[in-house]
DNA sequence: GATATCAACTGAACCGGTTCTTGACAGTCT
DNA sequence: AGACTGTCAAGAACCGGTTCAGTTGATATC
């Protein structure tokens, strides 16, 4: 049986072009442009036997030609600049990823990714793809306090969307004061509540000697939730925590947990930023023949598979990257149309409660 | 200190077209053309000063302008057909890309990442990519018998290169000879050699009933892995393994450990396709208060950081994921630039041996 | 000294679309 | 009948580069 009207195979031959089908047509080039783009300016008789031989010529756009004119190119940058040896271990860029596909994939746009090695490496990729239209806008992650990646986008003229909470509690006051639609949006999770919330849950189980060991100290999300922890630490009375900053590997995890262990008062409660150290600081534990939870409860930052595969398996702050992805992808979206988006904070942050938590040793 | 003659601040105007250099410079556009991309047609003196005053006016070429003329695009695509939820959890993926970055980074290239939901998804994004000239080439991973991606990519001349191990043992025949370079060569992870490596030591330490909790069973490193261990186990006079498939996934993983730990005769070594099954195996083993690795000795695959998160660490059958992908990159960049490849394996599989294995029980 | 050769350079065409300008034609109003 | 609409379509210019076909002037060759 032969394909009837078919698009055609587009096996070998040149494919074909806007001129092709104005001829096959027997039409003007513009006429064609016209009736393909839904404008006026083309008989409703013309238009629809323009498509149909577009179509079986099996005619597609030029994105080349296209963005030649101006017009958005279908892809979103997200440059990665932690250690590439770090970024196989955080299952939260793949989750973020994979929730900014589900919203852009049907759009038909596809995600630029690059993996920068510092600070001038990444700007230089802003400035290439600013340059070259290479993108419509762009993901933003880790800020810190003047980043100077910011002002970097904002001169570029680049669409961006930042993942950090603002560092005033006034809203990102740089580039436009919250509540009003801006080109360059703050989204973040609420890394505050997250903290309190578990700060809460160790005070209620009889916890006071609490202590963190925390990721980045100069991002910006590292520093709310530090200035989270100190505040409810405050508001519930309890000891000053103390806190070991880190870059989020195994290796430094473990080290900072080994050093909060032997010393003293030892904590009872360790909050972690991440659920790779989290779960590392298992084994220092064991190492030390503490048990947890009897004598050490662990919370973890995230909520990823990590957490379930331990023994036991880590309470943990639950984020939900996927849905977060989807927020960030729809705001590229709405930026990459031209239009302006709010900054403002994501859904609310949940304790996941497993095993790695009971009351406090002294309470028990 | 006012900057000298620094590339012009990019903020607010337009950017500087070939027209503006050519213009500034006193000479024709194709003039700044062939200076700018090093070709003969210019004096040595006319190319120097041409190049000055693109520097001076900031000049950066336009992508889309080049890629209408047929250029590269400096875009790889990779898409992912695993299920969403699963590419959180499996390090492989990331590793990869980073690996892959390694190389394409210092080279411009940016890598386009799509998830696709399905097969017929995923042709859609190459016919979209190949209309379009999108992207130079694309990774094909999880290769299936008489694939039709590899069909359609040949027919739309997109380049690829496929992770995959070739289902006959001659090579890739359905696209070329094997040794003979082409314009879609498949590279592999010596799936094989690992496995063949993993059942020896195993043997070695007299194990003798040797399970394997495989993942999705069309794919075709899991049929070469399967192979393997038939005629590995063939070979060692053990009895025949028993296989179960899976899709990778935590959840699958305990089930099928469940089911071939209360299974008459019971394992005494269980062989992962991930890590991830291996390390949620370890807690069914707690589950039935089976020892590990005292009355069962766990191997898993790939070797990510989640092999030394469990208690106890996971021996696994490494492979050097970031190299791979180093390769892998390459090869894209080769055939993006018009020549072939030749299809091969890569590198030699090595066993990380950790706490997770020790000699049989009978032999004990 | 006339001609062939060659490098250096220019102008124009081209890639595949979009959009502006112009013109033809049909229908309406005075 | 002539002027004025409005619609539909064709033609050309344009986006920012690359490349081809010529033109020029200087040098080499006979």
């Amino acid at each position: 049986m032969a394909p009837a009207a078919e698009p055609q195979p587009t096996s070998g031959k040149r494919r074909p072009t806007i001129s092709d089908v104005a001829r096959a047509a027997g039409v003007a080039k513009s006429a064609v442009s016209y009736a393909l783009n839904d404008k006026p300016g083309v008989s409703q008789e013309k238009r629809s036997h323009i498509l149909a031989v577009a179509e079986q010529l099996g005619w597609q756009p030029s994105g080349a030609a296209r963005a030649l004119m101006g017009a958005r190119v279908g892809l979103m940058g997200l440059v990665l600049n932690r250690p590439a040896r770090l970024l196989g271990l955080e299952p939260f860029y793949m989750e973020l990823i994979s929730g900014m596909q589900e919203v852009l994939g049907p759009l038909d746009v596809a995600l630029a990714l690059q993996i920068a090695e510092s600070l001038p490496d990444e700007q230089a990729v802003y400035r290439s793809w600013a340059a070259k239209r290479e993108v419509d806008a762009v993901v933003v992650t880790d800020v810190k306090r003047r980043d100077p990646r910011l002002a970097l986008l904002r001169d570029l003229g680049l669409p961006a969307v930042v993942l950090s909470p603002p560092f005033d509690r006034a809203g990102p006051s740089d580039f436009g004061p919250p509540g009003h639609p801006t080109a360059m949006p703050w989204l973040w999770t609420d890394d505050a509540a997250g903290m309190r919330l578990a700060l809460r849950y160790l005070a209620a189980l009889g916890h006071r000697r609490i202590a963190r060991v925390a990721g980045t100290r100069s991002y910006a999300h590292t520093m709310a939730r530090t200035a989270a922890l100190r505040e409810e630490a405050e508001r519930l009375d309890l000891p000053e925590p103390v806190i070991c900053s880190t870059d989020y590997s195994q290796e430094q995890g473990v080290d900072a947990t080994r050093s909060l262990l032997i010393g003293e008062p030892r904590p009872t409660a360790i909050v972690y930023d991440n659920d790779v150290m989290a779960a590392s600081a298992l084994q220092v534990a064991r190492e030390l023949r503490l048990s947890v939870p009897g004598q050490l409860s662990v919370i973890s930052w995230d909520d990823s598979m990590i957490a379930r595969l331990t023994a036991p398996k880590l309470t943990s702050i639950k984020v939900d990257v996927r849905a977060y992805g989807m927020r960030v992808a729809s705001a590229l979206d709405t930026l990459a149309a031209g239009a302006l988006v709010e900054s403002g904070p994501f859904g609310l942050a949940g304790l996941e409660v497993r095993d790695s938590t009971a009351v406090a040793p002294e309470a028990g």
